[in-house]
DNA sequence: CTTTTTCTACGAAATTTTTCGTAGTTTTTC
DNA sequence: GAAAAACTACGAAAAATTTCGTAGAAAAAG
């Protein structure tokens, strides 16, 4: 049977992001990186990309004698489920609440007012 | 001084969720809306209800032998507050991304189309 | 070699969040 | 007015998450 795999939590997530970043890490590289965003002890670190192998978030590479670790989830899954997840505990469901509550706060370049028509014009054809 | 006011626990996004949809409420009906969707014991909910009149996520209206209580955070701070947080932590600090991630998860409808397209037109006014 | 540094394993503590039992009061119901 | 029902207060347990110290093995440095 396949294992539950919740939502990872932040602090997870914060690992997650570095190892997307940088592709698959020692734990000293992460913790590195973590470092320059927040004080945190090496061990706290292994601990929990340890619990994350565990968890099956991540797998891990013996050979060396630093272990490397590598992502088992892709970046675009977990943001879909967090977004998901997000619209169902703070905008009742709505995906587009969400999308418009985070434009208006964003205030989009006139760049990104294109790609987003051009992005519009794209599924519209396609739903045609 | 001012009090700090951490970002909402999902337990009590719910609760504020019931709240702003119906208005200030009582222990009781708050209770019973969440049972609708999961088993949780009055006591439970109650207790929750005082810990965020604490600190300061409600007030409460004590004139009636059943308090009322009713948000102090506005919906869409909330919202902008979570969403930011969530660009934040899973998309590299992109709004653009996660609107794009959001809205191809979604597959908007024709009708939800037309309504960003208005809404980019409006916003491109404005910037002009 | 022997000392120092670098790692992993493991257990447990600390924190944060959530849940609930018990006690005591006020209202309602019979 | 006695019994039952509805409430709040409070403390503490349970669960989930995060942090870290210590021990011991392996590698590197001297």
């Amino acid at each position: 049977m396949a294992e539950k795999k919740p939502d990872p939590t932040e602090a997870e997530l914060e690992i997650l992001q570095i190892l997307w970043r940088h592709g698959p890490s020692t734990v000293r590289f992460v913790n590195e990186q973590l470092q320059s965003i927040r004080e945190v002890g090496y061990t706290t670190t292994l601990k929990m990309m340890q619990l994350m192998a565990q968890k099956h978030l991540l797998a891990r590479v013996e050979d060396q004698r630093s272990h490397v670790y590598r992502p088992l989830l892709k970046q675009d899954q977990v943001q879909n489920r967090l977004v998901h997840k997000l619209v169902q505990a703070a905008f009742s469901g709505s995906t587009m609440n969400l999308v418009l509550q985070a434009l208006g706060n964003h205030q989009p370049s006139s760049e990104e007012i294109e790609q987003l028509r051009q992005y519009l014009d794209d599924i519209d054809r396609e739903g045609a």
